[in-house]
DNA sequence: AAATAAGCCAACCGCGAAACA
DNA sequence: CTGTTTCGCGGTTGGCTTATT
């Protein structure tokens, strides 16, 4: 299978992008909708290969990327998933809709992992910890016991994961930070013009960074970084649906940026994206009932927590099935 | 104040799966 | 059915920032 690296041509570029290649991309994206990357950079003529362009999108660009540090539940989430399904990112990213895969992962490098490590020395077990034990144990013992046996400890082993999930989602009152910012993503599941918003929200923080970064004398390096930096310094008020560039800037560049595109013809594509790779189909099944039912935002804490609570999901939805997530595939040697 | 180390994160790379011809 | 192309994922890296000596 002799593949052409797609990044091998003379000319494309590499490093950081700059806001006018934001600003391409996006207009692409909201002409064409997300997808078909390969066409792209001939197209826009950004120098770009299709695979950067499309990293770009799903990690930066993507309307509802949430920003700025992880709250304590989503840590845990972080965790527990983890745990469950491992370095699925991807995976573990759909339970997050406002995180990215890359996002998730780097925290988990860079902070959970030594998070866990270190809790790992000093408690003998807690909830998330007799999680991991379970899962240690199911996959340490597979290679020892028949299928009868292997199955019931998978069943054991299900329930242990249950329990302390619904713990550790039940440490969270209602009123969480969490839970708003599942109601902010509800919002945007239902309303196509804030999706948009929230990615021209992300482009004009970014223009927002580079005007000031191009403004400062004191760190050149910035404007070489600009969007990375900026962004990535967003604390969690920002975060929040505020659109901080104006609060900062004066001048509205959410405004200037939504002038230089139109809400409508993002609207179809966007929220198609946003179908496409956020939340698993169970949970937008859910959230789509209940909406249409009650016109309620149900928190994805609750929902994942039925999800996984549910004893009739083992036996019925098969393709949500927990034991699905524990791929069978990694243990060949049972069967 | 300067040098060095550690932390952090955006972006790159290679591989495998899915889609297509 | 087979070969090719495209896409998506996870691991890794490069370079910037911050902390420490």
């Amino acid at each position: 299978m002799g593949r052409v690296p797609c990044c091998d041509k003379m000319g494309v570029k590499k490093g950081p992008w700059t806001p006018e290649e934001d600003i391409m991309l996006v207009s692409y994206v909201q002409q064409h909708g997300p997808g078909n990357w390969r066409a792209l950079p001939t197209k826009t003529g950004l120098r770009r290969c299709s695979k950067s362009c499309r990293l770009r999108w799903t990690n930066y660009l993507r309307p509802g990327i949430k920003r700025g540090n992880f709250t304590d539940q989503e840590e845990k989430m972080i965790i527990q998933l983890q745990a469950l399904l491992g370095n699925k990112w991807a995976a573990i990213a759909s339970y997050l809709p406002e995180r990215t895969d890359n996002d998730i992962k780097n925290y988990w490098n860079t902070h959970l992992k030594k998070k866990m490590k270190r809790l790992d020395q000093c408690h003998g077990s807690n909830d998330l910890f007799s999680l991991e034990n379970g899962l240690t144990h199911l996959s340490s013992s597979n290679s020892s016991t028949s299928r009868g046996q292997w199955e019931r400890t998978l069943q054991a082993d299900i329930n242990m994961a249950k329990k302390a999930l619904h713990n550790a989602l039940s440490l969270e009152n209602p009123t969480s930070s969490h839970n708003n910012n599942i109601k902010q993503e509800n919002t945007q599941v239902s309303s196509t013009s804030t999706i948009y918003a929230s990615s021209t929200e992300n482009i004009a923080r970014l223009l927002q960074g580079w005007i000031g970064s191009s403004t400062s004398s004191t760190n050149n390096s910035e404007s070489s970084k600009t969007s990375s930096n900026n962004i990535a310094t967003t604390d969690s008020s920002s975060c929040d649906g505020t659109p901080n560039a104006e609060t900062k800037g004066g001048m509205g560049l959410m405004e200037a940026f939504e002038s230089l595109f139109g809400l409508e013809s993002f609207e179809s594509s966007s929220s198609d994206e946003l179908s496409q790779t956020t939340t698993p189909e169970a949970i937008k099944i859910e959230i789509k009932k209940e909406e249409n039912e009650h016109d309620v935002e149900v928190p994805l804490s609750i929902i994942l927590e039925n999800w996984l609570l549910d004893e009739n999901t083992l036996n019925i939805q098969p393709k949500n099935d927990l034991t699905t997530l524990i791929s069978f595939d990694e243990t060949p040697q049972l069967f």
